[in-house]
DNA sequence: AATATCTTGCAGTCG
DNA sequence: GCAAGATATT
């Protein structure tokens, strides 16, 4: 057996985790180190050397997109397609599991999977129906406390209220909500992971086979998993399996979110003969860039020591840029792209990070301008658009008559003569008789509603089920496409305005396209290829952008870059309060995820990173000055060069727009090259008068010659940028 | 039921 | 300053 493509493209510390015997194993993999090569070739090595059936390895990865890829490079490692080999991400594969053992998991068959939004519909629409007071009870808070309890693993009633009102009202909701979930059949996101977790509890011998099956137990990103997550992988684990898990404390970005890098430190304890091995050789960045990551990373306080290295080149200085404004930021930006572009490069090489989507905003008006090709990341994604909901409310009606939720978003559309007031009966009704929705609108539609709404019920509820008898034997994609055309859903969007309106056409034909293309690999026995898809939908909701993907300019957050690397990135809006966000900014634990952001965004450059700041940001439309992030100083001095010095000053406080604290000074500015004297008989804080705007006090001055301009802050008129040769400005 | 007007808040994200 | 959501208006 040859085994040189499985060992011979790893470095030592690959190797000795690749090939370790069989003991946990926790693979500490700095930035750009090869951790997701490590995770393949183990399965790799597991299979061709050791023997192991991929019947018995189970992989997690933190999305579905890293999963797909981990499958494929698997695939192509090994040679040929590996069927029996579950990856997938945990609510996938809770899923998965959930469809194979509906009756152990106490779920009905047709169990539907709840998203966040109709997670946060119901929860609204229950809180209107219990006429709560509506200051006090905001759905979105409701929400994370039970999707909260629901990560740690917490029932009703394991909930104690501790003598607090608010807390037992709180604990009653989710009882509430909880029986309005199980009587629908609906189970949402973070109910897929306890129920996968009761499941093992509850069935010991269901347990024992799964553990006797998976072995290999690996995950990747294992910095970012929350208490349900690790509970249900230790009890899986048990005392036989053998996690090999892989990640980086310092890459740990999404605490917020109930992630827990302390996992980490937990497995060592769960798992004493545990081995761990860390890899510290970069094959991503230079030299400089990786000196500048580890000099940011060193400030925090809780971290594993861990310093990135590589055996290239330096490579190029770091570069900063002050900009006057984020207009400026913007433009600076864009023609290095260009410069680069110039040069012979790709678009699709050069990334532009920022750290609060709104910010996406001046980019992509500069690179409109330019004409530049970009792809901003995030947005809505294709399967949670409105139009797309709606065809899928149908969907999953016709699936599962009781799903209460799909009832009461397309009941009424489009419209057919169901108003608030009778869907306020049947909902009515159907909560004093304990019945679904849909049996309550039946009983009601006989008689008990006026005669023009239990006619408009009667002819939804015939639509529904003419649908369901239309399509029991016809493909899916004729089943989607017939279900669009009949419930009048095209039409229905055609009303709107025009450009809306060919938007939403064209998705709902897009999904008639994905059922089209849909493979239901993973799908269980006894589902239909309708279920399967729309679990697909819900648990997968597709790529915010589809199209575009040709050579594009990216942009995104500086969360949904990790993962990637490009070879010439910008940070750009380097500045206190916005990054590190102003939020996160006074206590130390939010400050140090900043600074794992801040590292995470620096070690996705390759050759080339450059740095922005803006003196002066329009914010919430009024314009702040801001001082550049200390992030900026965290970096050696010798490491960057400044672009384009520009010079600072003291404000002048007198000023109604200055405010204290907010006064910049040079001398606290890195690196240097900042301060230098002014030219042209301007000086800073020279009184000036302009025939347009008035008296003013000079702020700022950037460039020379006919190009230079100049910061003036009027009396009236505000603070302007003014090119010299064109302001004849005065001296006063 | 559709449309005009006002209020509010404003980090990040995946399943 | 802007966009989304809630509320008022016809």
């Amino acid at each position: 057996m040859d085994v040189t493509p499985i060992i011979d493209p790893l470095n030592d510390a690959q190797r000795e985790a690749v090939t370790a015997a069989d003991n946990p194993m926790l693979v500490i993999a700095g930035a750009g180190s090869g951790k997701t090569r490590v995770l393949v070739h183990r399965i790799a090595w597991l299979v061709e050397v050791d023997g192991v059936s991929p019947h018995g390895i189970l992989a997690v990865a933190f999305t579905n997109k890293a999963a797909a890829e981990m499958r494929i490079r698997i695939e192509k490692l090994l040679g040929e397609p590996i069927n029996n080999l579950w990856v997938g991400t945990f609510h996938g594969l809770a899923h998965r599991l959930l469809r194979r053992h509906w009756q152990e998991a106490g779920l009905p068959q047709s169990f539907q999977i709840l998203d966040s939004e109709d997670q946060h519909r119901l929860l609204k629409r229950m809180c209107k129906n219990l006429e709560l007071d509506e200051t006090t009870w905001i759905p979105r808070e409701i929400q994370y406390f039970i999707n909260k309890q629901k990560d740690d693993g917490l029932r009703p009633e394991h909930i104690a209220d501790h003598g607090d009102q608010n807390r037992r009202q709180l604990i009653h909701f989710y009882k509430l909500y909880q029986d309005i979930c199980e009587q629908s059949g609906l189970v949402d996101f973070a109910e897929l992971l306890l129920r996968a977790h009761e499941l093992w509890l509850h069935h010991p011998n269901l347990l024992e086979r799964y553990r006797r099956r998976f072995r290999h137990l690996l995950v990747d990103e294992f910095q970012d998993t929350n208490a349900i997550q690790y509970a249900w992988l230790r009890v899986l684990a048990g005392e036989t399996g053998i996690p090999f898990v892989v990640g980086d404390d310092d890459q740990s970005i999404y605490r917020w979110r109930g992630a827990r890098v302390e996992h980490i430190y937990k497995f060592q304890k769960d798992f004493p003969n545990a081995r761990v091995v860390k890899l510290e050789q970069n094959y991503r960045s230079t030299g400089t860039i990786l000196k500048a990551a580890n000099a940011i990373i060193e400030n925090n306080s809780t971290r594993m020591d861990k310093k990135l290295w590589t055996g290239g080149n330096d490579g190029d200085l770091i570069k900063l840029y002050n900009a006057y404004n984020e207009r400026d930021e913007a433009d600076f930006v864009i023609a290095r792209i260009q410069e680069w572009i110039r040069g012979g490069n790709r678009r699709d090489e050069t990334a532009v990070l920022y750290r609060s989507n709104a910010q996406s905003r001046v980019f992509e008006e500069s690179l409109l301008r330019a004409n530049l090709p970009y792809r901003v990341y995030g947005g809505q994604r294709f399967f949670e658009r409105a139009e797309i909901k709606d065809a899928l409310a149908y969907l999953r009606l016709i699936e599962n008559r009781n799903d209460a939720p799909s009832f009461e978003r397309v009941v009424n559309v489009p419209t057919r003569g169901i108003g608030a007031t009778t869907v306020n009966t049947i909902r009515e009704y159907a909560r004093a008789n304990a019945l679904p929705m849909w049996e309550a609108a039946r009983s009601l539609a006989g008689g008990q509603l006026p005669g023009r709404a239990a006619n408009a019920v009667q002819a939804f509820l015939m639509l529904i089920e003419t649908l369901a008898g239309d399509t029991r034997d016809i493909e899916l994609h004729e089943q989607v496409d017939h279900i669009i055309q009949r419930s009048r859903l095209t039409d229905h969007y055609r009303k709107e305005p025009r450009e809306k309106a060919e938007a939403r056409i064209e998705n709902l034909e897009e999904l008639v396209s994905a059922a089209r293309g849909f493979e239901d690999d993973e799908a269980e026995e006894g589902m239909s290829p309708m279920a399967a898809f729309l679990a697909h939908a819900v648990l997968e909701s597709g790529d915010a952008q589809g199209d575009e993907w040709d050579d594009c300019v990216q942009l995104m957050t500086l969360h949904s870059v990790k993962g990637l690397e490009f070879p010439l990135v910008f940070m750009t809006g380097m500045e206190d309060g916005l990054f590190p966000h102003q939020r996160s900014m006074n206590d130390a634990d939010g400050l140090e995820e900043e600074r794992r952001l801040c590292y995470v965004g620096t070690t996705r450059a390759m050759s080339e990173l450059y740095l922005t700041c803006a003196e002066q940001r329009r914010m919430y439309g009024v314009d702040k000055f801001a001082h550049p992030s200390r992030f900026i100083r965290e970096i050696p001095e010798d490491l960057i060069e400044e672009v384009r010095p520009s010079i600072r000053v003291s404000r002048p406080v007198s000023h109604a727009r200055s405010r204290p604290g907010q006064t910049l000074t040079g001398s606290t500015r890195k690196p240097g090259g900042l301060g230098k004297a002014a030219e042209n008989g301007i000086q800073l804080g020279q009184h000036v008068c302009h025939g347009k705007f008035g008296e003013g006090v000079v702020l700022n001055y950037e460039g020379t010659g006919a190009h230079a301009r100049v910061q003036v802050n009027f009396a009236t008129a505000g603070t302007k940028w003014l090119v010299m040769s064109y302001a004849k400005l005065e001296l006063m």
